[in-house]
DNA sequence: AGATTATCAATTATCCTACTATTAAGCAAA
DNA sequence: TTTGCTTAATAGTAGGATAATTGATAATCT
């Protein structure tokens, strides 16, 4: 017995900080510990957790950093009212995106700022776009192009919409880019695909990309606001379907 | 001397962690330590400055949930390029606000963001606002009534805007309140106090204040619009004052 | 009795040592 | 040059010991 490997748990090594992070971020997220709510102790906890307490307190402190909890000697870890937390780090919003949680008010709520801020993004970006920044916009629209109608390229239409962002070169504008890609997937995955494949959502998005080019600011301002536009009477009809009943 | 405690240091219990954040975190983003860099081993970094080795992680695990940084075995921990980072994260905002770093391009992108949300922020807020939300907001104003012409209340200007921004009932238009915050902090430092406190000044808020409580959201918007094309140019001059050739 | 002060105990904060798993870099063989 | 193996440097995990903070309780004083 002397060469007894004596460890057959799986207990991997790495990524055991990043999945507490994700596990206790959900449950909070999903209000299933609410606000003002004490965590169990550190020793309690990192043993439900099958973690060691190094490992619980360096979630503990990225949470903490993220807003959602606060720690003190003697009065534990308390989970904090949810305007404190830091809703534009792209965890809470994928957290908050995720389909057993995600409310139609948050969705509704990525909507309206997508609304106040990516017509303004693309006069920006109609403006300050360099050569690489407009041939990244045209590369895009172009992946998305190349769908047939009835399919979708997420992926294609998230990177259209990040390099518009990121063409801005206004710092906090690019960081906006986490809530399109959140709301995209999630939007993708609650709509019938054929609300993103249209024609003239993609004759939309051309007419977008060559006004940035063509440093053309009131059209390409023009062009997104009517492509969110659009799209947000979709959403609301597509939420107020999802649960007919609002009346209290 | 035989009773001697031997722990005449100062050596703080607490905080330890806080404040390797901070320090780690104003030196990234004043760029001593650039995008690409690897920090210090562990062991090293900890003992240079003067932690525990776990404190010092946690600090890191911090910095990592900001996007500042990333951590892996055997490469070390290295600074992320800008665009990784959370610039909408509190702390970031701070930091960066901080005089020995803030650019004047970093105040004129935050000036951008204000003038493309806070004035439909005030139309949501005339829109959904409640009793309770009104009463802040007239509060808030009356505090920056009493003061005199060149004086000037910061915080009564901070919770002014912050109070509408938290009326909209929109979670990110909330979460935005710290750059506003940031900001006006900011400007408080750089400017002469007389661009804030004149009877203009006052009278644009006055307005914005009573079409909110009035529910009359074309009047928020335009008087916040108005609000902030006066501030920008004001910033745009002080700035350009700062630093003349702009030419290179 | 009411208020103030002192004590206690629970809890996080910090530090330390040991061990593990990963992986970049160096080296040797093909 | 390429491939594969070895090694060593590094962050990741674990658990124990001690310190300091502070809410709660008991004790004391007016």
């Amino acid at each position: 017995m002397s060469e007894q490997k004596r460890k057959p748990l799986k207990r991997s090594t790495r990524g055991q900080t990043a999945l507490v992070v994700k596990t206790l971020g959900k449950r909070i997220a999903a209000g299933e510990i609410k606000p003002g709510e004490t965590l169990p102790v550190e020793q309690e906890l990192a043993r439900s957790l099958n973690v060691g307490r190094n490992s619980l307190r360096e979630a503990i402190k990225i949470l903490s950093a993220k807003g959602m909890i606060s720690s003190a000697p003697r009065s534990g870890t308390k989970v904090r009212s949810p305007e404190d937390w830091n809703m534009l780090d792209p965890d809470l919003l994928e957290w908050h995106a995720d389909p057993n949680i995600a409310s139609p008010q948050f969705m509704l709520s990525l909507t309206e700022m997508r609304r106040m801020l990516e017509p303004e993004a693309s006069r920006l970006a109609a403006r300050r776009a360099t050569r690489e920044d407009v041939a990244k916009i045209l590369a895009a629209y172009e992946r998305m192009e190349q769908f047939k109608e009835g399919e979708v390229d997420v992926q294609a239409d998230i990177d259209f919409h990040t390099s518009i962002l990121t063409a801005t070169h206004n710092p906090f504008l690019a960081n906006f880019r986490h809530c399109v890609v959140t709301f995209l997937n999630a939007h993708f995955r609650y709509a019938s695909t054929d609300v993103m494949a249209t024609a003239s959502n993609l004759a939309l998005h051309r007419k977008i990309a060559w006004a940035i080019a063509a440093g053309k600011e009131d059209e390409a301002f023009d062009a997104t606001a009517e492509l969110l536009e659009i799209n947000r009477e979709k959403i609301e009809t597509e939420l107020a379907s999802l649960q007919p009943d609002q009346s209290s």
